[in-house]
DNA sequence: GTGCTATTGTTACAGATTGAGACAATAGTA
DNA sequence: TACTATTGTCTCAATCTGTAACAATAGCAC
């Protein structure tokens, strides 16, 4: 049986989602010195669920834990392999790397999506890179390797997935009004939808409870908060 | 770098399904001796893209080449580490199996579904199994590992993606009728739909190039035959 | 308070889509 | 020529959608 910490060849990497009140975004980390962007990812202990890695990824970049994480595809092309920018990640921290070292291996990626609340997170960068931040998903900075291929390949699965109470639920506090709701829509959808015509339809799913009017100052009439019936998810 | 033929820990299981003209069926694999029943599966070279590897697969056991494959989910649970199973299979060949084989080790699986027409297609065994054979997918027998689950979630998977062309075009003949195209649907949505309905809606959507009738001997109305129009693939 | 503006909740109406059934056409058989 | 099973089409009502209109405010200026 294999020794060593990690199953070798494979990685996980997350699309970690978040909306601003306008943008989506998405957490990118900047590897020390490199001016290398990627998207937060690790690897698989021995003994772990390949789920469960993924999730302790998302917690140790947020410190959330409990949050919506999925799957959605596997990359596993032969030009991932490019060793050289491995070994300037670990060059960089001033780690050894001797020619054999199993980060410098080929590796297949399970790429995972979160949604998560903008406002209620941190990033983490972690003990490789400097920085950890959110960047709109349309002005991201140049990405390693294929990790721009999976940013695509994350929002056109988003978009396909799109369920008003997951993702809702998901990228808006509890209470919001319509507005939102349909800002968020627009955003990862990337097309402007008729006010009233969405707030029917939302309306008509019946599954949302109507809250207190939200005062926000602005001179004009208050919309009401809505929050989803949560009983029914 | 490494120097063995496949990446250790990754494997990549097919659903192949094909429509008999009533039920949908599916392949799958016997090894010798053992009793035990798996979905055709392989490794991935070295050198060797991940989807290339499936498409390889489903080559050597069905001869077709050109055929629609898509990649649906990555199963990696730990629970998935079976040594004594594959120990069990390889015993059956009598190969020789020291401990630390890399066969032994606990694999993640990419698994791939796949739709080809039931009736160009013999299934081949590979060297380690004694057949190959279609079964309706309501009828399965108790499959290793968690290779029913593999299947629930191709189903699933094929469920939500249903797109009438991309499924007709690869599960039917060149030419068939509104029946058999609603029989696809019925067998993959596992609910039955109105007739009238159904022919609406299809005939709607305008991809359909109609030809001459199919004359079976039946003593009624003789339906017509339709193709897709394929330019617009 | 009265008017003004921006935004929200709701309703009205026409056009399209859908579910359910009716009905005529017809290939083979008695 | 009648009869049966199945298919292609049409009708009708119910529902859903896109669009616009309109009434109801919350704050502001006065």
């Amino acid at each position: 049986m294999e020794q060593s910490t990690y199953l070798r060849h494979i990685a996980h990497d997350s699309v970690i989602f978040g909306f601003s009140g306008e943008k989506l975004h998405i957490l990118i980390i900047h590897y020390r010195e490199t001016g290398l962007y990627a998207l937060p990812g690790g690897f698989v202990r021995w003994d772990e669920d390949l789920d469960d890695a993924a999730r302790r990824n998302l917690k140790e970049r947020t410190g959330l834990g409990n949050i919506f994480l999925e799957q959605f595809h596997t990359f596993g092309n032969v030009e991932r392999y490019q060793p050289e920018v491995m070994q300037a990640i670990m060059t960089a921290n001033k780690l050894a790397t001797p020619a054999d070292h199993w980060m410098l291996d080929r590796f297949i990626s399970v790429a995972y999506y979160a949604l998560i609340n903008y406002k209620y997170v941190t990033p983490q960068p972690d003990a490789l890179s400097d920085s950890c931040d959110w960047y709109p998903v349309d002005a991201l900075p140049e990405l390693m390797l294929d990790h721009q291929d999976i940013v695509n390949k994350a929002l056109e699965t988003l978009r396909e997935r799109w369920d008003k109470k997951l993702v809702g639920v998901n990228l808006l506090p509890t209470k919001f009004t319509m507005k939102e709701l349909q800002l968020v829509y627009e955003a990862i959808m990337g097309e402007s939808i008729r006010r009233t015509t969405f707030q029917r339809k939302m309306l008509k799913l019946d599954i949302f409870e109507r809250h207190e009017k939200q005062y926000t100052g602005k001179s004009h009439k208050a919309p009401y908060l809505y929050s989803f019936r949560l009983e029914e998810v």
